[in-house]
DNA sequence: GCCGCGATTAACAATGCTGTTAAATAAACA
DNA sequence: TGTTTATTTAACAGCATTGTTAATCGCGGC
């Protein structure tokens, strides 16, 4: 019964890693949170580097799934967009931290661009295409103002991702306390979509 | 001549946390960046900590003050609006990652949280103020759709610190290369102007 | 039972990191 | 000049971190 000591390392590399970075993080602490003495780490995994490897994939395959599944959906074009935003920040709730992990290692470390570049680009491209033709057809049609589908999607991961690497910020400049994180979470998500639409349906502000 | 040792600690300083953060800067490094014996930087700073939160203090007033700069200025409100967004996005240009470095070190030590509610809080509380008077001003004249300033500020600043925080990831995925990152980004700030221009001047899309 | 083998442990090595200290040097000043 | 004070250096202490290794344990197959 109980996990196997190979997996529990994962589990709390993945913590570990997650929160602190590579740089930061540190195998001795690894190996305390899974409960196993630290030369198990390294009969596993041989190094930090590797265990880290292994771990930074499985995010970004995860990010690129939830980047996928959030613009799948079908449905008439606005409230397909609507839940599109919507599932996009929802899986941030689950994953609050996971972009900013995944944008900070390929800083870090060019080297890992590689993995980025086999998992998430190929998903991320395929996502964009979909929606400029959804976009060109809706425009088409009068439906909306005409748009890149990158800038929009860059919008929407913009003020998705930063509602929760500012919620800290967020909540203090708000006032409320940790209690109205929850409530606070949601009225930031019904922004976002407001805002997001409003770009898409919008009749002047251009730029003459 | 030339700058003094302890000078040029805390430029060195600057730099280290900056790029890896509090947890993953050393002390040694910081000293051979700066040129001297890391002796040195005890004698002046006595602790890393110290050192620390002499660096995080003054880059906290440095963003209050970028903020404040970026929204105090005069003219009509379209223009106004456009030049605060693009004054804010230019500040990024020169201090790409300053946000991001705020943000981490608040979540890693709540402890930290005091510098920013005594430094930039009061700013910011103070910009969205002013902004909501005028947010509030104008949509009685039916200038613009009704807003609560806090939610645009965070749009605003969401987009933008994130066009820097995603930078590698977005030419990579728009296909381009480090020699078209300036063009890019020139690009990427109109983008976000009319994306910000767009919800205060936006006559349907509500959620009806 | 015992053999083979993967899993586990404890101890160790090497290096790096933060911080201290005593002595040497330079600067200020009377 | 001599005295005092600030700065700098080199060496060291103590601990943390990554990684290795040899011995041991546990367990299924024979």
């Amino acid at each position: 019964m109980g996990i196997s000591t190979e997996q529990s390392i994962m589990d709390a590399a993945e913590a570990e890693f997650m929160e602190k970075g590579f740089a930061a993080a540190k195998t001795t602490a690894i190996a305390r949170r899974a409960g196993v003495t630290h030369a198990m780490l390294h009969y596993y995994f041989r190094t930090k580097e590797n265990l880290f490897d292994q771990v930074f994939r499985k995010k970004v395959e995860l990010l690129a799934d939830s980047i996928d599944k959030a613009f799948g959906g079908e449905g008439a074009f606005i409230e397909k967009m609507r839940l599109g935003v919507g599932a996009h920040f929802d899986f941030l709730v689950e994953n609050p931290r996971l972009p900013l992990f995944v944008l900070r290692e390929i800083v870090d470390d060019p080297e890992r661009r590689e993995t980025v570049q086999e998992v998430l680009l190929p998903v991320f491209g395929r996502v964009v295409g979909r929606l400029q033709e959804l976009f060109d057809r809706e425009s088409a049609r009068g439906n909306i103002v005409p748009v890149t589908a990158l800038e929009i999607v860059l919008n929407i991961v913009s003020m998705n991702v930063f509602a929760f690497a500012s919620l800290p910020l967020s909540l203090m400049l708000a006032g409320k306390g940790e209690g109205e994180r929850a409530a606070f979470l949601q009225a930031r998500k019904e922004q976002i979509i407001e805002q997001v639409l409003a770009r898409l349906t919008n009749a002047k502000g251009g730029a003459s």
